[in-house]
DNA sequence: ACAAGTCTGTTGCATATACAACGAAATAGG
DNA sequence: CCTATTTCGTTGTATATGCAACAGACTTGT
């Protein structure tokens, strides 16, 4: 009970709100909770949702299927973690993946219009939701934006390059850490991890870079 | 001037508004226009924005600039469009992009913190406004993904397919017509136009699809 | 300290892809 | 109707990439 306190706390979702306010804010607008065992159905494609989730205990898969019935797991999402924030902010948008509990699984349901239209009441904390998910949308579109220049990138020398040159800016500096490992790495850019390391060794080669495991250095 | 008028109206952001409560939505919020030259920066890497842009007249292209200097035109945008929204969300957020006049250019910008605090005043329409903001970040947040799902796939052919299927999937049909044409098709994948033409010809040949020009049909 | 397991770099090879070049078909403009 | 231009498909070729397999470095657990 008290961890998943904490998680509600540590939600983005939740940034700035006092935990009697999280309470009031989860009262006022109807929030509740499910369960699921592992491999039910969260949501369906086809599905019209008006709430966003929070995973609190367990966790789901984003799962694509596409029309040969070819299955994609999209993304994992963990305790703390928001599924279907964009969907239940887009009123009648079907969806177009479907979400799968991966295990035994706690979510947290809000109401997406209740966040938005319940402004009589307009508590500061009721702002500050809406502030709050409006960043956690923002921030994700940023995110997945700058995948996607990565991926636009012809060959993976590029790819890389172009990550790497990103990381270099992020952090401030030629020198940096990157968090992901080699596999990581070539699954974030969708290439073969022997590739990834081959175009790494002749980077090296060139002089444009020095790597040793996690570190980086541009040249 | 009537034109631009019209192109406020069309926006998403104002969608549901009359042209009434837009024009005091644009005074009791402050928004200001500016005109620039071809070629002037409107924003520039680096800074932080509070503001979104609306594109009146002209355009701009979102450009990148890599750690070795090299450009990239991410997106064009036409009038009707909006800019950095995603940036001026996050406060505090330095742009990773610049942003670049095309032409000769007229642009709106509006503050998002404005949008987001002034609740006491709380018109129904401030709420619509919101609402609005909201959704252009989901929709575009789909949309991304969604593209970034078809450019995670390691071949031409697999890239292809996923595009289809989905376009197949949203206009509800086995047969189909898209917006682009192959340039534009290949560049959206992110592939080569005649490795594309030759995929294209081989899932001819191989009977998974049938396609004239732009019209597609999955079999 | 040892063993088991994981992560990383390397290499050979078959194949896919980018690139360039060209002609046919479609489209636009006069 | 003719011409100029764009779009599209096709092909040859050099190269890049995925894939498989392996060995050494590093990590983890006991």
């Amino acid at each position: 009970m008290i961890e998943v306190t904490k998680i509600i706390k540590a939600s983005p979702l939740f940034e700035g709100l006092t935990e009697g306010e999280i309470e009031n804010v989860l009262n006022c607008l109807g929030a509740f909770e499910r369960w699921y065992i592992k491999d039910q159905f969260v949501f369906r494609r086809g599905d019209e949702v008006s709430s966003l989730g929070l995973v609190l205990q367990g966790g789901v898969h984003i799962v694509e299927e596409d029309y040969w019935g070819n299955r994609t797991i999209l993304s994992s999402i963990s305790p703390g973690d928001l599924f279907a924030e964009s969907y239940a902010c887009l009123h009648g948008q079907a969806l177009r993946v479907s979400v799968l509990s991966v295990g035994k699984t706690r979510a947290l349901f809000l109401d997406v219009g209740k966040v938005l239209e319940t402004c009589s009441s307009s508590c500061g904390f009721h702002t500050r939701l809406i502030k709050n998910l409006m960043m956690v949308l923002a921030r994700k579109n940023l995110l997945i934006t700058e995948k996607s220049g990565f991926l636009s990138k012809r060959s993976t020398k590029e790819k890389l390059l172009a990550y790497l040159s990103a990381e270099a800016q992020r952090q401030g500096s030629t020198q940096f850490d990157i968090a992901f490992n080699r596999q990581e790495l070539a699954d974030y850019l969708a290439v073969d991890r022997s590739a990834l390391s081959r175009e790494l060794a002749k980077l090296q080669e060139e002089g444009v870079l020095e790597f040793r495991k996690n570190h980086f250095a541009l040249a």
